[in-house]
DNA sequence: GCAATCACG
DNA sequence: ACGTACGTGATTGCT
């Protein structure tokens, strides 16, 4: 029995931090420091590990000097563009990464990663050792034999996609040897190289003529044997040189003067202190989880908390709390069994089981209403006192939400990383609290976002943890039985559908369907995924009347969808209470919006009738009414304010359906004459101007040609044309500013815009536009939120805030109260901004959710 | 843990 | 020429 031989993997560093870059949306380090290349690179890196558990790694890279083939053509990658300055910041930054995880690298002045790639490559067959080649350029496929493979990455759409190739893979794709690869760049060159080949001669016909003549030699020797067209034979004898010399261009060397021998690079992870360091520093948090990284036994000491811990003293925590000004208080993990309060000078941390009676005493003095408290998330912490009796009065500040509106697109609020972000040092528990509150107000002020802060997002804590503690009622009988009703309709369309296709399959996996459709049934293709042809509704949609299993589909995925994530997590989520408390996320949106999770109550159906139908288990109390109402176009009226356009303005004045309107304006009509398919367009057109539309999306999305869609658009912004000039000059001080806001001072910071890639730029582009019209809408139904709370603790105790869904309330009431509650619902909706163009708010009243909206 | 899909505003 | 609308969360299949 043969010794299985030793693997070592190899990478091209230039050429895959470079495919990670373009490939993956931008990412930044707490010190902003674009971070996506090596982000990616290192992703790709470990993914190939698990995948090739290689004995050996190395990484080459190009030197920035000349080499010798810079010296055999001056054309040599003279039109390659130069590295974007976020990338090239990069490459030092994950030369160090590697240096810290152990990893050998290798370059050389004069030869390119290429050739290092080629050269040990080289060594590793000589050693008897299996190799894998990972890059991202096709060059390498010449390298190929039965032991060293080339490992292909290709970026698409954000996903990273890899291939092994070996000889057989490489014929199969090519029918060339792999030494071919050499003969087809000499033939049809590198334009990304500037290797010019044969001027004439592209892939099509170089790949022909290789399969006739097999080398790059063989076609020039029967180039006068009649054997090849006549045009094609006087392009190929003037390019001959060209050829030849394209030729050595693009062969990889093996034979560069590196130092290098196999065992050289044998390699294991080591969780090191240093890379623990590095990984922090570029907020790597995923891959010091994913290593188990902790830090040196030295910095951590550095990192311990200067002040003292004092556990278990009651006492001496209740004469604290009792001395200070204002005290930071944490929870325990688990809930109030224990608590931690920090008064600046010492850190008290007692628990139910240490001090019993005395417990009960200092919680009783901390959440009094009169101690000021800071803490971290608070919303949290409210619903917990509410649970036990205590008041939720007295918190004068938060870290988790300040440092959310400082950078809302950071999503770690966590106390070590807010800490390192804002001390320089890594600090948790109430202590962190206590230290960061000395700096982030100041902050908050120097952004104008102090009334953002202390008039919103702060009172709307005590608002929430309202909200989540009353929880939403459900019919739990009705919901089984509409579950029920759903299993039965699945099994039938399962029947069906299982029958057409001849045979038993997954249904709700897309790639067996993918096989059904496309292969089996042989139906037409639409887009495609990274898995293979795409499943979707849109595209099922259109080949709805091409075969009956298609619509027996589409069925299935509405009624499996309504089953498993509303039927039965809805059932699931069903308190001992018989209501559903959902959990609201203040800092999990780039915009400012809320965000519902476990469950999510924000997506319950409502589009379509069968799912509509999930409404009516929402309901009211005994002798209660649920009260639901909603903004009339927020957004669009918004953008009317924000851009300040007359004709928009006047549109909504006019008290018209603003869509109709929209549609006159821009189809030239009269208002009467305006169909439903011209107002369903004009809706279409609305909806994109706001999310930053393009001529293409708006065409899928309504179905007519691409020019027909720019036509709108421009007819549009014509209109519009206030909206246009906002539009340019937010983008125009988003790029100069990098970042854009709302109304009320809400920050989005843009690191996309100044991207050299095309998909990012244009992507901070939209947001740009999008955002502060969005996020305005999302500042103004949370003071509503603040105001209808506050009136009707007042005026209405018995009544409750049940749910927000981003621009509509619900409150359940008595139902004799339910007139009066959307009379309050309605006037401090519409009365929190006194705008040109007026906010107006639909209240509705019944015994469902489907009743009262 | 990621990708595909689909529910909502 | 590029690739194709903003913001979320849950479930399922698959590696």
């Amino acid at each position: 029995m043969s010794e299985q031989a030793k693997k070592i993997m190899v990478l091209d560093g230039n050429s895959i931090v470079n495919r990670a870059f373009f490939g993956i949306r931008m990412l930044n380090a707490p010190d902003g420091t674009p971070t996506n290349g090596v982000y990616g690179f290192i992703a790709i890196l470990q993914r190939l590990l698990d995948l090739e558990q290689p004995e050996a790694v190395a990484v080459t890279f190009d030197v920035h000097a000349p080499t010798f083939r810079h010296q055999m053509s001056d054309a040599y990658k003279a039109t390659r563009k130069p590295m974007p300055e976020e990338l090239r910041g990069q490459i030092p930054l994950l030369k160090e990464l590697l240096d810290a995880m152990g990893i050998r690298r290798y370059e050389l002045a004069g030869w390119e990663a290429d050739d290092l790639l080629g050269t040990i490559a080289a060594r590793c067959e000589a050693d008897g050792w299996d190799c894998r080649l990972v890059t991202g350029d096709k060059d390498a496929f010449q390298l190929i034999t039965d032991t060293t493979h080339v490992i292909h990455i290709k970026t698409r759409m954000g996903q990273t996609e890899t291939v092994e190739y070996d000889p057989d893979r490489f014929r199969a794709e090519y029918g060339l040897e792999p030494m071919g690869m050499v003969d087809l760049k000499a033939l049809m060159g590198d334009s990304s190289d500037n290797i010019p080949g044969v001027p004439g001669i592209g892939e099509k016909s170089a790949l022909e003529l290789l399969h006739r003549f097999t080398t790059l030699d063989g076609v020039y020797a029967n180039l006068d044997d009649g054997f090849v067209k006549a045009g094609q034979r006087a392009k190929l004898a003037a390019g001959q040189d060209s050829a030849r010399l394209s030729y050595t261009l693009a062969t990889i060397r093996r034979d560069a003067p590196i130092d290098f021998a196999p065992a050289d690079a044998v390699w294991s992870l080591r969780p090191t202190g240093a890379l623990y360091d590095i990984c922090r520093r570029l907020g790597f948090g995923r891959f010091i989880e994913r290593w188990h990284l902790v830090p040196d036994e030295d910095a951590k000491a550095a990192a311990d908390p200067a002040l003292p811990h004092i556990a278990g003293d009651a006492e001496a925590a209740l004469a604290a709390v009792r001395a200070a000004g204002y005290v930071a208080v944490l929870p325990a993990d688990g809930g109030l069994d224990g608590l931690a309060v920090c008064d600046g000078k010492a850190v008290y941390e007692l628990t139910w089981s240490q001090g019993g009676e005395a417990y009960d005493r200092l919680l009783r003095a901390v959440f009094s209403p009169d101690v000021k408290k800071l803490g971290h998330n608070i919303k949290d912490l409210m619903g917990l006192l509410l649970a036990e009796g205590l008041s939720t009065e007295g918190f004068v500040f938060d870290t988790a939400l300040a440092g959310y509106l400082l950078d809302a697109i950071a999503s770690d609020y966590s106390l070590p990383r807010l800490s390192g972000q804002y001390l320089d040092r890594e600090l948790d528990g109430a202590e962190a609290v206590w230290d960061l509150y000395q700096v982030l107000p100041g902050k908050l002020d120097e952004l104008g976002m102090h009334g953002l802060y202390y008039d919103i997002e702060l009172p709307l804590c005590a608002v929430l943890a309202d909200m989540e503690r009353a929880g939403f009622l459900v019919d739990r009988k009705a919901l089984y039985d509409f579950g029920q009703e759903l299993s039965a309709g699945i099994a039938a369309l399962q029947e069906d559908i299982w029958a057409q296709a001849g045979g038993q399959f997954n249904i709700n996996s897309p790639k067996q369907l993918g096989e059904v459709l496309f292969e089996r049934l042989q139906l037409p293709t639409g887009r495609k995924n990274q898995r293979g042809w795409s499943t979707n509704a849109e595209t099922l949609e259109r080949l709805r009347d091409k075969h009956p299993i298609v619509g027996q589909v589409l069925e299935y995925r509405e009624l499996t969808k309504l089953k498993s994530t509303y039927t039965d997590g809805l059932q699931k989520a069903i308190g001992p209470d018989g209501r559903i408390h959902t959990t609201f996320q203040m800092t999990a949106t780039d915009t400012g919006r809320l965000s519902s999770r476990d469950p999510n109550l924000q997506n319950i159906p409502v589009r379509r009738r069968l799912g509509a139908g999930i409404r009516r288990m929402f309901v009211a109390g005994p002798g209660n009414v649920l009260v639901d109402a909603d903004y009339s176009q927020i957004e669009l009226r918004l953008l009317a304010r924000i851009s300040g356009d007359e004709a928009m303005k006047e549109a909504f004045l006019s008290g018209e359906d603003f869509h109709a309107v929209t549609a006159s304006q821009v189809f030239g009509l009269p208002l009467g004459q305006v169909t439903h398919e011209l107002r369903s367009r004009a809706k279409a057109v609305n909806f994109g101007i706001v999310y930053g539309i393009s001529a293409f999306s708006l065409a899928q999305d309504i179905g007519v040609s691409q020019g027909e869609a720019k036509l709108y658009i421009d007819t549009y912004l014509a209109k519009y044309h206030g909206v246009r000039e906002y539009m340019d000059s937010t983008i125009a001080q988003a790029k100069e500013r990098g970042y854009v806001t709302t109304l009320f001072g809400r920050r989005r910071t843009l690191p996309e815009l100044h991207s050299s890639n095309f998909n990012l730029r244009s992507f901070g582009e939209r947001v740009a536009r999008n955002m502060p019209i969005q996020g305005t809408a999302a500042d103004i139904i949370k003071l509503a939120m603040i105001r209808v709370h506050a009136r009707l603790a007042r005026e209405m105790p018995q009544a409750r805030l049940l749910l927000q869904v981003h621009d509509e309330l619900i409150v359940e009431c008595p139902e004799a109260l339910g007139e009066r509650a959307a009379a309050i619902l309605k006037e401090e909706m519409e009365h929190v901004a006194d705008y040109p163009v007026p906010l107006i708010a639909d209240a509705g009243l019944g015994r469902s959710w489907a009743d009262a909206h």
